[in-house]
DNA sequence: CCGACCATTATGTATATACATTATCACCAA
DNA sequence: TTGGTGATAATGTATATACATAATGGTCGG
């Protein structure tokens, strides 16, 4: 039994028709109460009961149709948060000491691969890293960069030798739009040598591309040795977890 | 240039405040206007105003401390969505026909790996599941399954020869927590001849674990060849994405 | 100089009210 | 039976108001 302190009115009546959903006890289809006969029920007022459900919708655990009611959603794909971490963290959270190094950095101008995994659409100047972060003295991941010169011309006049180019665009351009690719790849033999793994092994791979409101920022490859890592991602009906 | 039409002036006030953040206009520790001012400048009541900052801050964006004011938040983790979504679904949008095939099914006692990946405390039954998800005359996906039938034990009377226990127990046990484990690993050699892959191949492996209020619902182990599956997950500073 | 106290200020929650929007349903006429 | 038409019922959005809560900052006394 969960123990609520000090709920307020807002929390009480989301965590009792939560619960109910979660517990089958309103099953997906399930009209749900109408905001004023909520209102009666907990002697509020329909904003109240209003702002509760507008919630669950948003969160996607009801439908709401105008004039015939609200109902329990049907549960669609399991969406579950997936947080990444920045690198350094999630190593120091390992409590092992975190450094990188940057393995190679070059300009050029964007050919057609750039192009396309930076979706740029004319030419450009592109900045190229390679580097390697490290859990205590063996390699953690392999980051591949690509940053797009013409959204961050800074990026120029750095070398990322004291702060990761992860750490570095955070700061530059912060809340910008994402989109993760996970994949399972076998390391080739360049990857195998720089992280110190058989050729062959089994790697988790996240590509990240990044845009600006500016355009687009950059383009990264992490790949960690699949035996030394995982990612976490949590559901809750709710919303946090 | 975005075009917004018969926005609401709720939209339009998230809209604009998110604008300038994601935009960098507005940095991490940037004063927000206050409730009183926002909604003065946009010459509406500070409800309104309120409700949209109430909302930054749920989904992350901005601070709110009282007394002093709003500030934008430094941007932590990456944090994305994950839309894991149902197999068969997965398939037919690669415009493949989807079937299963159930490889094994049987039913003990939970001994202790069972326990562990269950996180059951007491003795109890379990229903083991291997069964093969293709795509056309193709293997797709292996799927390796335990149910808790104490918490389940409609589960025992089902074949999961029409049904995939996936979809199954969707049906079943709608909107219950999930925690998803994403890593990669190399074949085994049964793996491998489940899936008609070389041993060694890099694999994509998806652990989840599932609970409803009554307890602990399913572990299962999906397995994707990581030569023809990725997973995508978005983040948007505003939200869906 | 320093700490206790208190007024101020901004957010947090809730109410009562108003009007807009939109499916649905029932009724009525062709 | 069919099709339109309008009443109705539910949600959607916004306002004005009230009081609670909590942190800040200044004042005053020791």
């Amino acid at each position: 039994m969960k123990i609520v302190r000090d709920a307020t009115l807002h929390q009480r009546i989301l965590g009792d028709i939560e619960a109910r959903i979660v517990s089958g006890e309103w099953p997906p289809g399930h009209r749900i109460p109408f905001e004023v006969d909520l209102a009666a029920d907990y002697n509020c007022s329909r904003m109240t009961a209003n702002k509760v459900l507008t919630q669950l919708a948003k969160s996607g655990l009801i439908e709401r149709r105008k004039k015939s009611g609200s109902f329990v959603a049907q549960p669609r794909a399991q969406s579950a948060v997936l947080a990444i971490a920045e690198i350094e963290a999630e190593v120091q959270s390992l409590r092992l000491s975190y450094s990188h190094i940057v393995h190679a950095r070059s300009k050029r101008r964007a050919n057609a691969a750039d192009k396309q995994r930076l979706e740029l659409s004319e030419a450009a100047s592109v900045l190229d890293i390679t580097c390697i972060h490290q859990a205590g003295a063996a390699p953690f991941c392999l980051e591949e960069r690509l940053i797009s010169l013409a959204t961050v011309p800074e990026a120029e006049a750095e070398t990322f030798d004291t702060v990761s180019p992860g750490t570095w665009l955070l700061k530059r351009v912060p809340w910008s739009a994402a989109e993760n690719r996970i994949s399972a790849v076998s390391a080739g033999a360049s990857v195998a040598i720089l992280l110190d793994i058989e050729k062959g092994t089994a790697c988790l791979v996240i590509e990240r591309r990044t845009w600006s409101p500016a355009g687009p920022v950059t383009s990264v490859r992490l790949t960690y040795p699949g035996d030394r890592h995982a990612l976490v991602a949590k559901f809750a009906p709710g919303g946090e977890g």
